[in-house]
DNA sequence: TTATTTTGTGTACTATGAACACAAATGTAG
DNA sequence: CTACATTTGTGTTCATAGTACACAAAATAA
């Protein structure tokens, strides 16, 4: 190979939590180091020699904030000649969710160095880490509406309301309870369990669970999850 | 950055042309050097030290085929460690469409060295290429239901049944014509123009345009494109 | 015990998708 | 030049899915 390169290659992750009626959140690190120290940016480094970038994703995110992560897809890759300051550095970005049991920092990483932030709420990030943010943002948007990857943000078995407080919280809409539920159930692979949850004042609450088994067996009869919304 | 970091990256390109009546076509070219010498692979480089992706990919297709391109996207970046036998190289992928009036490879182009193939027909390729030729032909397969990148595979002026015949290939079925036609028109942003083309024998066919500008509108207003079938 | 909160459920109406066949306009073969 | 083959172009009926909409049930809180 002729040509001399000098370009490094990062990853960097946009990992979403969600907690109990509307709050969706992203996990970000205070930059240790320059350029941009003490600026919050996305967790993500340098990948190794000889580690496959989901690897180095993982790595990353264990090392910079302890959280385990629930679903990762590759997002995107940022490139652009100027976005590091000092060499060119590629980013191949990912595309997380964890759910509310594995939200938690883990004790072993500098508290505060590691936090979650509302999503609108979100500080000015280091480097282009603003644009990769809005990037996933809009894949979490459209992806929920055909693919089931909602169930990845909640506990495996969850409220009926939490789903829809889910959808509604992060698309920015309302919804038509019944409809919803309806459309949801008629599915099949979300299945009532025999457990039943008290929060707070009101009837307490069937907890449902997602059935992957059933939902894959249904992709394999060319099924489309598909959710619409007025 | 203290990391010392031996990564190459580089740009695939997955290009389809499409041909009418049934013809959907990959570019390939045929390696000059080692490793696969003479192996036909997807038109592709490294990346200069001070230009972005797209450049990049536009660059090589350029030089190594001389076409030119109407529709650009990234597909997915490939990293597995041994996908390169010599380096470690990291390829960002591209998924591009061409028009049938930019399907010749230009003369200024070695031949021998850059060739359309049939989709259906693929000689094994180098390095893990086919596996990036398969990502890019389920997004093809994808995309066509949401979103009008069909005609980005037409001519500009086109007769309804090239759409239709576009559309049955693409996606192995067969469809309803007058279904198909009535659903595509009440978008509203195909229209008809008042040319006529006659090829072969059979009733000569009014040629249809899409109307970027009236699709942007829709999609300013919460429009869908999305076409299903049977 | 009364009010408040949240869960849970059915029906009528509307819009969209699916199934389906034949005439019009041309070229082609005898 | 006539009959046949080929391709384009078009409407209606029926079935399915989406939309709009309100109140009872089960718990807590006051």
């Amino acid at each position: 190979m002729a040509l001399q390169q000098e370009i490094k290659v990062a990853v960097d992750a946009v990992v979403f939590g969600y907690e109990s009626k509307g709050n969706l959140s992203v996990l970000l690190i205070k930059r240790g180091v320059e350029p941009y120290k003490n600026i919050w940016a996305l967790p993500g480094g340098l990948v190794l020699e000889n580690e496959a970038l989901e690897t180095a994703v993982k790595r990353e995110l264990k090392e910079e904030t302890g959280v385990t992560i629930d679903y990762l897809e590759q997002l995107y890759t940022f490139g652009k000649p100027k976005r590091d300051p000092r060499n060119r550095v590629i980013s191949v970005s990912y595309f997380g969710l964890v759910r509310p049991n594995h939200f938690k920092i883990k004790a072993d990483t500098d508290a505060d160095e590691a936090q979650w932030f509302p999503v609108n709420d979100l500080p000015k990030l280091a480097f282009d880490h603003n644009i990769i943010f809005q990037t996933a943002e809009k894949r979490l948007k459209s992806k929920l509406l055909y693919q089931p990857i909602g169930f990845d943000l909640l506990s495996k078995e969850f409220p009926f309301s939490d789903l829809e407080h889910l959808y509604t919280t992060i698309l920015g809409q309302d919804i038509d309870r019944r409809n919803f539920r309806k459309k949801i159930m008629s599915f099949g692979f979300v299945e009532a369990t025999d457990k039943i949850q008290q929060v707070g004042s009101g009837r307490p609450a069937k907890l449902f669970k997602f059935n992957k088994q059933k939902y894959d067996a249904l992709l394999d009869d060319g099924f489309y999850f598909d959710i619409k919304f007025v």
